[in-house]
DNA sequence: AGTCCACAGGAAGGGCAGGCGA
DNA sequence: TCGCCTGCCCTTCCTGTGGACT
């Protein structure tokens, strides 16, 4: 029976008119053929680092704006086009890009020094050497590259702050100490008070250039949007006025591109899902819930033990009485429920770290006020629906049975 | 003007788990 | 393999704070 409906689902599906010709294209890993609004971006990077093709050392270079601003992607445009440049004018020239976020690859000093030696052909045992034998075979491999090697380090800030500035100053001196190979970088970050966490040292040869990124305005992410759309999704399979309320919206959340690929992406699927012919603008507001349920939803999962009972407690009182809460009642309430249940309870001072943690995850509002003679507390509501809230509750209930 | 409440939130450090590296 | 390091979660101790109350 079960194997019978199934079938029916499966040939429902495939009856339907498809929404997509080409879903990569509405994801941040596809790389368009041009970049609309980026031409000054992409001018000014590739006039630093044209340098390299007269086999000259270009500038260091450091990459800012916020996210989904096109960083990466107008980078690696560039950096493609350098690469295809070179190969026609015979130049030797190497370019490593380095995630700086990605796991296993820049937590420590040695796994980025060993990326970088395989990125470059040289294998290095995952584990075992000593971290100087690991800069010196990279000081080797580079010593022996006769040409330009620029290697592109993305979310440099996530570097910083796992291992620290040292191995950027060991690795902007290799130019003193190298003559044959010329190497430079180039650095991207969302942080703009990164710099400021540098050495002064380091500062000053890995900002030889800057370069930075604004957000995109409706407008342009309007744009962008179109061009993308007609590469993948079919032409009448789209309401008037949906791109303009995607760009909107997402302008609203500082010009995040990649926001608004994820909503009409995922508004065409909700559409492909429930046989509607048209993606509509309705589906996009379902699409930017279900984006943001997701977002918090993945957000609950990763936090602490702690955290999850905390954020069970809060929802627990919004659901009996939809009023705000004050810091001594959730903690009350909160020491209950460890009671009944027979866990070991925190101390107030750690839950309210905890509270000023929901409330950056966007979870709950915790508003610092004053009740005078009756102290000083922060006033708790819910920033998310109670019915999303409801489910969170649910799903920390079977993980903790309660 | 001074007191007092109920915390906020900074600083320092403990305990533990997991990963690193010699 | 094992000592060391690091990050995370947490505690303890402390000072600071805004406004109602006296």
């Amino acid at each position: 029976m079960s194997q019978f409906s199934l079938e029916g689902v499966f040939n429902e599906y495939l009856e339907r008119k498809p929404i997509f010709k080409n879903k990569q294209a509405l994801t941040i890993s596809y790389t368009p053929e041009d970049i609309p609004h980026r031409q000054d971006q992409i001018t000014q990077l590739g006039v630093v680092l044209a340098t390299c093709l007269r086999s000259e050392r270009p500038s260091n270079v450091f990459v800012y704006g916020s996210t989904g601003t096109g960083k990466t992607l107008v980078t690696q445009y560039v950096a493609n086009a350098l690469k295809k440049k070179s190969k026609e004018l015979n130049i030797n020239l190497k370019i490593l890009y380095v995630n700086c976020k990605m796991k296993r690859v820049s937590d420590t000093e040695y796994r980025l020094l060993a990326y970088l030696c395989e990125l470059g052909g040289v294998a290095i045992a995952p584990t075992g050497l000593a971290t100087e034998q690991v800069y010196k075979a990279f000081f080797n491999s580079v010593s022996n590259y006769d040409g330009v090697l620029i290697i592109i380090l993305d979310e440099i800030d996530e570097l910083v702050s796992k291992v620290g500035d040292t191995i950027l100053y060991n690795l902007t001196r290799i130019n003193q100490d190298f003559s044959k190979c010329k190497l430079s970088f180039v650095g991207i970050s969302n942080n703009l008070s990164f710099s400021n966490e540098l050495d002064a040292r380091v500062k000053s040869s890995l900002y030889e250039e800057e370069l930075i990124f604004p957000p995109y305005n409706a407008v342009q992410l309007a744009d962008i949007l179109r061009s993308r759309a007609e590469i993948s999704l079919y032409p009448d399979r789209i309401e008037k006025g949906v791109i303009e309320k995607c760009a909107a919206l997402s302008a609203q959340e500082h010009g995040d591109v990649r926001k608004a690929l994820d909503m009409l992406r995922v508004a065409g699927e909700l559409a492909e899902r429930k046989g509607i012919e048209k993606i509509s603008e309705k589906l996009v507001d379902l699409a930017q819930s279900r984006i943001d349920r997701d977002r918090i939803f993945d957000a609950v999962k990763t936090q602490p033990k702690q955290s999850k009972i905390i954020l069970y407690t809060i929802i627990s009182c919004f659901e009996k009485e939809s009023q705000t809460m004050l810091t001594g009642d959730i903690y009350d309430k909160y020491i209950c429920l460890c009671k009944k249940n027979n866990i070991k309870n925190i101390t107030q001072r750690r839950l309210s770290d905890i509270i000023s943690e929901l409330d950056m995850l966007g979870i709950i509002n915790a508003k610092v006020i004053s009740k005078g003679r009756y102290g000083r507390t922060r006033e708790i509501s819910l920033a998310i629906p109670l019915s999303t809230a409801s489910k969170i509750k649910k799903s920390i209930d079977e993980e903790f049975s309660f």
